[in-house]
RNA sequence: GGCGGCAUACCCAAGUGGUUAAGGGAGCGGUCUGCAAAACCGCGAUUCGGCGGUUCAAAUCCGCCUGCCGCCUCCA
């Protein structure tokens, strides 16, 4: 029985959509005015993960998340930029969804632009109007928060003390400090539509209640952003809705965690802002995700380099069960009985588990745990010495295929296997047959020559190498030069020493991770690599 | 000032009344190994910010204190 804490009630309840077996789901998304930072990312993939959950319990779930392409600070930007502000929103829309794919995050099955939904927005004002919930004051038009009796049932605001908090702005048109914009008279070169106001602009609470009425309908089950959003943003769009139609806007209000910087939150005005895409230059998404879902979606999240390379190897581990799993069971038959008892009880304990830990508020930590315990007892058997029947095969077959929908779920499985080009496998054969005739030195040399090109061995205990690919590694030499002089294993592979490639021969230096975020052209230098 | 959240090992992080306080990283010891790496096994909080209280029983409930953070203005 799934469980959820609804911020409308600030218990976790049993969850009930409101028609048995659907969810109308709906999530703030962007403001396309930059690239988005980490927190953005964080959202995305809290909710994906959750929408994802949702539909492997078997609920059928039309998801929507929207795009705001309409804003204050779209429009500064495409004035600073002398740019249209179409333009704007285009390319950061465009980097946007490019992030989202990286990510591993599906596409919401709608994914409306606010600037779609004009006439929607104007229908639901003049409603708002029309029944006294909101008034032309200066050009604008207002929502009149007193006149929506429960306002502040969402953020457990009282409106008497929330007005007595505001202080009074000059020349302010308001009735009351707590009024907010509905719709915003157009300034001379601002983009406009035309409205029975005159030439205007939506503001920003009432698009997304547009867009939910227009795609999912007046009511409906799970409504998420972040907790920031709780006031006034959801707040506001509670007040409009209701007061439009009379009927209980959203079920089940779930708002995810900020991601902290050192303890603080990610702002602009503190000038930590991370960008999504940065951190996808330096670690896998599936590694990102990781670490995402490694807190609870509700609590804060530290973020940090040395805390992203922890999640790095801890997935790197993980992720290698694959390999190893891979290696068994394309590798040749055996007679011998291996231990296998544990891996079956794994098995069939392994969904009753996972849902047990997700069904309670989408706990992804625990859920992790679960997979983690799971992805060691196949390691287990892999790491045997005896080769594997084929009857073993087959339960090991089962037992990855198992983690590969569960870890699916999260998102933490990587999709594609690396393929490793012929003439390194060759090499690798050559190696072999070297070392089994003693011939040591040429053995390490063909070794040298593989690690070179890129790739890694690793003997197992049955004597044959695995390959891996490595990845280049960026060394930091300013805040935006890189220098490219380096390999280091990528996430999923099972070596985290980082080896340096230059005319001089193969260098394996644990130094070079100390050394990551330093100045490392400094050090190459000192070492002798650079001139 | 009002509202809300958090404080668990060196680091990250679950656990919200009752078996040995999950999991990951780092560390240490061992197995394996031509070397190296990987993998596997084992170890690691008698204790959950502090002080009281409730209870047969509390990290978990209540009170107070301390520290940190968020919202109340754009923000995922």
């Amino acid at each position: 029985m799934l469980k959820v804490t609804n911020t409308l009630t600030g218990k976790k309840e049993t969850f009930e959509p409101l028609t048995s077996g659907h969810i109308q789901m709906y999530v703030c998304g962007p403001t396309v005015y930059d690239d988005i930072h980490i927190g953005n990312a964080r959202s995305a993939v809290n909710f994906d993960t959750i929408r994802k959950y949702l539909i492997y319990s078997g609920f059928s779930v039309k998801y929507v998340m929207n795009i705001t392409d309409i804003d204050d600070k779209i429009i500064k930007k495409a004035i600073d930029e002398k740019k249209d502000f179409h333009e704007i929103a285009d390319t950061y829309t465009q980097a946007y969804l490019e992030v989202m794919k990286k990510l591993g995050v599906q596409p919401p099955d709608v994914q409306p632009k606010a600037t779609d939904s004009i006439p929607e927005m104007i229908e639901l004002i003049t409603g708002l109007v029309d029944s006294g919930h909101a008034y032309v004051s200066g050009g604008d038009v207002l929502y009149d928060s007193k006149s929506f009796k429960t306002y502040g049932k969402l953020s457990g605001k009282n409106l008497e003390e929330l007005i007595e908090g505001i202080r009074v702005e000059k020349n302010d048109t308001k009735k009351n400090p707590t009024d907010f914009v509905l719709w915003k008279t157009a300034k001379p070169g601002e983009p406009s539509w035309d409205s029975p106001w005159g030439k205007g602009r939506p503001g920003w609470h009432i698009e997304c209640s547009a867009m939910v009425r227009k795609h999912l309908g007046d009511s409906i089950d799970i409504h998420g952003g972040g907790v920031d959003l709780i006031f006034p943003h959801h707040e506001n769009e509670i007040a409009q809705c209701e007061a439009f139609t009379q009927k209980p806007y959203v079920k089940y209000w779930l708002h995810n965690g900020f991601i902290e910087i050192s303890g603080q939150k990610m702002s602009k005005s503190l000038g930590n802002i991370w960008k999504t895409k940065d951190a996808l230059a330096d670690f896998r998404p599936e590694v990102l995700r990781y670490f995402f879902l490694s807190a609870h979606y509700r609590s804060g999240l530290n973020y940090d380099r040395p805390i992203l390379e922890s999640a790095d190897r801890g997935w790197k581990d993980f992720h290698q069960t694959f390999k190893m799993a891979d290696d068994k069971i394309e590798g040749p038959d055996g007679v011998e009985q291996m231990d296998l008892l544990e891996l079956r009880l794994g098995i069939d304990d392994l969904e009753e588990k996972f849902k047990e830990a997700m069904d309670d508020d989408f706990n992804t930590p625990k859920a992790l745990a679960v997979l983690f315990d799971f992805a060691r007892l196949i390691r287990q058997v892999t790491s045997q010495r005896e080769r594997p029947t084929p009857g073993a095969k087959d339960l090991l077959g089962e037992a990855i295929e198992r983690l590969k929908i569960f870890g699916g779920i999260l998102g933490i499985v990587q999709k594609e296997k690396p393929v490793i080009p012929t003439k390194i496998d060759e090499w690798s054969k050559e190696r072999e047959d070297l070392k089994k005739t003693n011939n040591y030195e040429a053995a390490d040399q063909k070794r040298n020559q593989i690690i070179a090109s890129g790739y890694l061995l690793a003997d197992s205990k049955m004597g044959t190498s695995a390959i891996f690919p490595y990845e280049q590694i960026r060394f930091k030499q300013d805040e935006d030069k890189y220098l490219n002089y380096g390999w280091v294993i990528p996430s999923g592979l099972p070596n985290q020493n980082s080896y340096l490639f230059t005319e001089n021969g193969i260098q394996n230096i644990d130094e070079m991770k100390i050394n990551l975020d330093t100045n490392a052209s400094t050090w190459l230098k000192d070492k002798g690599f650079l001139d």
